[in-house]
DNA sequence: TTGAAAGCGTTACCAC
DNA sequence: GTGGTAACGCTTTCAA
């Protein structure tokens, strides 16, 4: 089951075989045919270790699942990993899945993809604020990646998909405002980028719309959720409504109201970000934001493909990749008890 | 960053280097600490493709989500990523992780990570009750993979890991037995190994316990759980409880439970199996069977590993891997609302 | 249009 | 102890 096996049993020289199966056009069809004929027959499939060695490439992406149980009961990792493999298998490469708990364990981690040759690239989530140490490893070795929900960076050699979340923010907070609500509250972390982001567009959008923004920080966790709550209720007597930039974070928040007898849309109007189970399985049905995580993971997956043709070629990458159009607001499916918004990914 | 750039800068040969590093004991201590120091020095880290290619192993173990948007969305496959990956990441493997809906397009895919010699085995789930194209596939090409939760097959070549499905029943329903109950109903669908499994032992432990045991398939998934609930409220009235051999079923069940006006625990008691974010945020909490699914796919790795290397010697692989001792009822967390099961995992 | 040969970076088998 | 050589299976350059 080797291109040598072919070349004996037809009497040809690898190197013919080679690119006959190649799809080189420097092969007469006669040989051609001759050659996938004896291919098919004995079923040959190229050996990939011998292909990545020889091209010095991997043809893998890496993606790790940042650490920690809480952080890995998440669908949103299950759609990155569809997404970009709906991709990935279009391309005959693989994707490696890893996970790994923030901090020093992380980067040793990413050290040995990068070392060891054995991706081409990385898919990179839950960006931090402040010194992120994987994004300077890689920056620092120049490896290809592309972030995922992280906005776009002051380094213009950061690759990152993400969706428009002032666009986002205006969807939601109009229809607060339509609905009454004039003092309206944005729960959680600062630390980490996809929710600063958020927490800055909800200010801005607040801003806009003349209404009252109330900013609260806590984990992007079931209980940082539960807690927001319980700091609304307990301090914020103004605010009439809620959007979480989690979903985790809004059932958390749901589960407290339960507890504490708020009846979801009345006592509290809800909306977060996100696009898994758990905001389809909520009851009352609440308003989601979704995200379009899938496609921004396959969509991620063309900007690796890309940057790591660039990176054989030399030393600077291009990541000139426009901006998409506005937010799609046709996608709305509006209805009171589930407002789905989609907008699609931009890059930045 | 080679072996030979190594040999070069200290005038050794590539051989002696490749022995160094590689711990044999054929090198003089002089030497080693020299080569060692070296490749600290220049930061060597050894190309994976070659020593692959060399070894003729592809040091990585492939594990298809099975697919669909349904069977996606659930965090029983990042439990399966994580605890693969626990032990991977200490043999210095690769987890390679695809998706592919059940049919014709899946055994294309494990066709490719067989023949490409892209991984040295795989991890298999929902493994169908009869004629399962993977398992018949990599059966006849003689490739190592491990069932999970697919209980004991006639063919003693199929390595498998499964919890005691029996003694779950017998704790679940000894439980229900004693709050009352004589006629239980069990909730999953036949085609699909672990739910048919889960029925069987669901029967055998009725009649153990002299109860009525009422049987309803319907699909393992939110739809599924919910029309088991319409059976049982629309056709069985003697039913007071309910166990379902999925989380997703029981969430299913407990969201039309919810629209009929039926209170978890009074009008029907539930049970599930699982161990995802789903049951940890129903309310009223219900019990549930925790299903060891990291721990499992930890060990599976290790068998995988174990039949890799078998698989080398000959074609003979031993499966000799004894019965784990009996599930550990010290692992029941009791609690009105809350009874959670542990039960350690079988290798069969 | 075809083939010989070099090379990708390792490891392993033998000599010395 | 150490080093030359072959081999893993492929792609690519250069001659013929």
């Amino acid at each position: 089951m080797s291109l040598r096996q072919i070349a004996n049993s037809l009497a040809l020289s690898i190197t013919t075989v080679s690119r006959a199966l190649g799809g080189h056009s420097d092969v007469s069809d006669a040989t051609r045919l001759r050659i996938t004929r004896e291919a098919e027959r004995i079923g040959y499939v190229p050996n990939e270790m011998a292909r990545r060695l020889q091209k010095g490439r991997a043809d893998a992406i890496g993606f790790v699942i940042p650490g920690g149980p809480e952080a890995f009961d998440d669908s949103f990792f299950l759609k990155i990993i569809q997404g970009a493999w709906s991709r990935l298998e279009d391309l005959d490469m693989d994707l490696l899945v890893m996970s790994a708990p923030q901090g020093q364990k992380e980067v040793k981690l990413y050290r040995r993809l990068v070392e060891g040759r054995r991706v081409d690239g990385l898919i990179l989530t839950r960006v931090r604020e402040q010194d992120d140490e994987r994004v300077n490893y890689l920056l620092d070795t120049r490896f290809p990646f592309v972030t995922l929900s992280a906005g776009k960076f002051d380094n213009p050699r950061i690759v990152s998909l993400d969706v428009d979340n002032h666009a986002a923010f205006r969807l939601a907070l109009r229809r607060l405002v339509d609905l009454g609500h004039s003092t309206v509250a944005c729960g959680g972390p600062r630390d980490i980028r996809y929710s600063a982001l958020r927490l800055d567009a909800f200010h801005a959008v607040c801003a806009e719309l003349g209404i009252e923004g109330v900013e609260i920080n806590r984990d992007a966790s079931l209980e940082g959720g539960e807690r927001i709550v319980a700091d609304i209720a307990d301090h914020c007597p103004d605010v009439t409504a809620l959007v979480c930039n989690a979903d985790r974070v809004g059932a958390g928040a749901m589960r407290e109201m339960m507890r504490r007898g708020l009846v979801p849309g009345r006592d509290l109007s809800l909306i977060c970000f996100g696009d898994s189970q758990l905001t389809r399985l909520m009851r009352p049905r609440i308003t989601v934001l979704k995200l379009p995580t899938e496609d921004m993971a396959a969509r991620a997956i063309d900007l690796l493909v890309r940057l790591a043709r660039c990176r054989t070629n030399g030393p600077n990458w291009c990541c000139a990749i426009p901006m998409a159009p506005p937010p799609d607001d046709d996608a709305i499916l509006s209805g009171r008890r589930s407002l789905r918004l989609n907008f699609s990914p931009i890059a930045v």
